[in-house]
RNA sequence: GGAGAGAUGGCCGAGCCGGCUGAAGGCGCUCGCCUGCUAAGCGAGUGUAGGGGGUCAACUCCUACCGAGGGUUCGAAUCCCUCUCUCUCCGCCA
C-alpha cells in the first residue's frame, strides 16, 4: 500500500510512475474522496473537542451542585452531530481504503521501461548448457521411467496439477529442501522458522495477496483461513503490528513451506510435469532492513538464490523484471531462470523482490531509529531460494544420461545418503 | 466441544458502584547533577497514529487509542452485547 499522504502530495508524479506499469489507476476519485476525507475530520475533530471542554465543565458543575441541564441538552445535539460525521468518515475511509489497496507499487527508477516480459532484460547469465549427445527428454517422461512420479495416481488423489512423488523421486525434493537450508542457515547467514501452512485474511493482506487477488487463493471451507500462496505471506507478516529496534536490522529468515496456488487463468499452460502444480514445495527468504540498505541487500538476496544453483551446476540466467512485468506489491524484481534442456529454454525457479516500504505499511512493520524519536517502516524484501519442484525438475533434465538414469549432483549426495545416481 | 478466569503504556501492576486518568505506583530506558571507579542517591524526561496552523526536519494546537468491533450516556479503561486471543479444569486427539 502506498502512503496516503504521500500520494496526494504527489498525484501528478505518482500517477506518471505507474503509468509505467501499463496499469490504468484513475486517481482523480482518490483527491476528491481524500480532499472530502479531511474536510470532515477537521469538522469532527473541533467537535469533539468542544465536547470534552464542555463535558469538563458539566462534571464541574455537577460535583458543586449547579444546572447543568442547558449543558447536556446542547451537547445532545453536539454528540448526535459528530455521531453523523463519524459515519460519513468510516464510509469515505472505507472507499478510500479500497481504492488504495489496489494501487500497486512503484517501480524503482532503476528498472527498465516496459510493456511484458519481452523487455525484461537478461543481467547475467552462469554455466555452461549441458551438451547431450542423444536427445534429451523432458522431466514429466524421465520420472515417469523411472518410477519417481506419478502424475496420473497424483490426478486420481486430487486432481489435475497434483502429483506424487515416490522413492528417490520424493527423496530428492526432501533431500534439495534439507541442501537449501542448510547453505542458506549456515552460510548465509538467515534464521530458519517454520511458519502456519494457512493464515488468516489480515496477514494474506500485509503482504498484498488480498484484497487484489482473492482469485488465486484457496480459501478452506467456513473458515478465515487461506493456504499460503508462498511462504513470503507468514514469514514477512511475523513481524506485523510491531516496532523492530534499529539495532536488531537487518533480520534475515527463511523458511520450508508448501505453497498452494490456484493458478487460474494459466489453463493450457505448463499442463504436464512439475512445472505447474496447485501444490508445490519452497524455499523462501525474507529480509526486513532499514530503507538506506534494501537494495543491497536484494542484491545480496539474489545471490544467495543464485548460490542454491552454482552448488548444483545448474546453468541460468538473471532477468531484471521491466516494469509491465512487476509483481503488485513490489518496487524491483530479478527473476532466475534454471536451464531446461526438455524444454530447450530457461524457466523462472526464483523471483527476488524489494518491496520496499509497501508491505511494511499494510503489514504495519516499523522500527526505531537509535537516538532519534519517532518510527519508520522498514524494507521488506524476499526471494526464493529455490522452489523445490523445479530445482528437481532441472537436476532431472540437466543431470540426465543416455540411458535414462539421472546423476545426482555432488552437493546433494550427503543428503541422499550417498546415492550418486537414480536408479 | 463443555465450564471458569483474564486481556491496561517497553515490562510488572493499580483503577473497573462512569466525569482534570494518556492513564497512580514500581521496574527499565534517556539526559543532567553528585561521587576516585562501580553501586547507591537526587532532578527532569520517556507511547503510537491521524489532522490543523506554521518564515512547512527541530515549533504549536487538536483528535483518537486501556484485546477488537458495536451499544447505552452530555460523558466509558470503567456499564451492556458480539468476537478474538491467553490461562486453568473436563472431554477428544497426532
Amino acid at each position: 500500500m502506498l502512503d496516503v499522504k504521500y500520494l496526494r502530495e504527489n498525484i501528478d508524479q505518482v500517477s506518471q510512475r505507474l503509468s509505467l506499469r501499463g496499469e490504468k489507476v484513475d486517481l482523480s476519485r482518490f483527491m476528491e474522496i481524500e480532499e472530502h476525507r479531511r474536510s470532515l475530520l477537521v469538522k469532527g475533530e473541533s467537535l469533539k473537542s468542544e465536547r470534552n471542554k464542555v463535558n469538563d465543565e458539566i462534571a464541574r458543575l455537577k460535583k458543586e451542585r449547579g444546572d447543568t441541564t442547558g449543558l447536556i441538552s446542547r451537547m445532545k445535539g453536539v454528540s448526535d452531530e459528530i455521531k453523523k460525521i463519524d459515519g460519513r468518515i468510516s464510509e469515505i475511509s472505507e472507499e478510500l481504503e479500497g481504492i488504495v489497496s489496489f494501487i500497486p507499487n512503484i517501480p524503482h527508477e532503476t528498472v527498465p521501461a516496459g510493456m511484458s516480459d519481452k523487455d525484461n532484460i537478461e543481467v547475467r547469465k552462469w554455466g555452461a548448457l549441458p551438451a547431450f549427445d542423444f536427445t534429451p527428454v523432458d522431466h514429466a517422461d524421465l520420472g515417469e521411467k523411472l518410477g519417481i512420479l506419478d502424475f496420473a495416481r497424483g490426478a486420481k488423489l486430487a486432481g489435475a496439477r497434483f502429483s506424487l512423488s515416490v522413492g528417490a523421486g520424493a527423496q530428492l525434493e526432501r533431500a534439495l529442501i534439507n541442501f537449501m537450508l542448510d547453505l542458506h542457515t549456515t552460510e548465509h547467514g538467515y534464521t530458519e522458522v517454520l511458519p502456519p501452512f494457512m493464515v488468516n485474511s489480515k496477514t494474506m493482506t500485509g503482504t498484498g495477496q488480498l484484497p487484489k487477488f482473492a482469485a488465486d487463493l484457496f480459501k478452506v471451507a467456513e473458515t478465515d483461513y487461506w493456504l499460503i500462496p508462498t511462504a513470503e505471506v507468514p514469514v514477512t507478516n511475523i513481524y506485523q503490528d510491531e516496532i523492530i529496534e534499529e539495532e536488531d536490522l537487518p533480520i534475515y529468515r527463511c523458511a520450508y513451506t508448501p505453497c498452494f496456488r490456484k493458478e487460474a487463468g494459466s489453463y493450457g499452460k505448463d499442463t504436464r510435469g512439475l512445472i505447474r502444480q496447485h501444490q508445490f514445495n519452497k524455499i523462501e527468504m525474507v529480509k526486513f532492513t532499514r530503507p538506506e540498505e534494501s537494495y543491497r541487500e536484494l542484491e545480496k538476496l539474489t545471490d544467495n538464490a543464485e548460490e542454491v544453483l552454482r552448488r548444483l551446476g545448474l546453468p541460468y540466467r538473471v532477468v531484471v523484471l521491466c516494469t509491465g512485468d512487476l509483481g503488485f506489491s513490489s518496487a524491483k524484481t530479478y527473476d532466475i531462470e534454471v536451464w531446461l534442456p526438455g524444454q530447450n529454454s530457461y524457466r523462472e525457479i526464483s523471483s527476488c523482490s524489494n518491496y520496499e516500504d509497501f508491505q511494511a505499511r499494510r503489514a504495519n512493520i516499523k522500527y526505531r531509529e537509535k537516538g532519534k524519536k519517532g518510527t519508520r517502516l522498514v524494507h521488506t524484501l524476499n526471494g526464493s531460494g529455490l522452489a523445490v519442484g523445479r530445482t528437481a525438475v532441472a537436476i532431472l533434465e540437466n543431470y540426465q544420461r543416455a540411458d535414462g538414469s539421472v546423476e545426482i549432483p555432488e552437493a546433494l549426495r550427503a543428503y541422499m545418503n550417498g546415492r550418486t545416481s537414480i536408479p
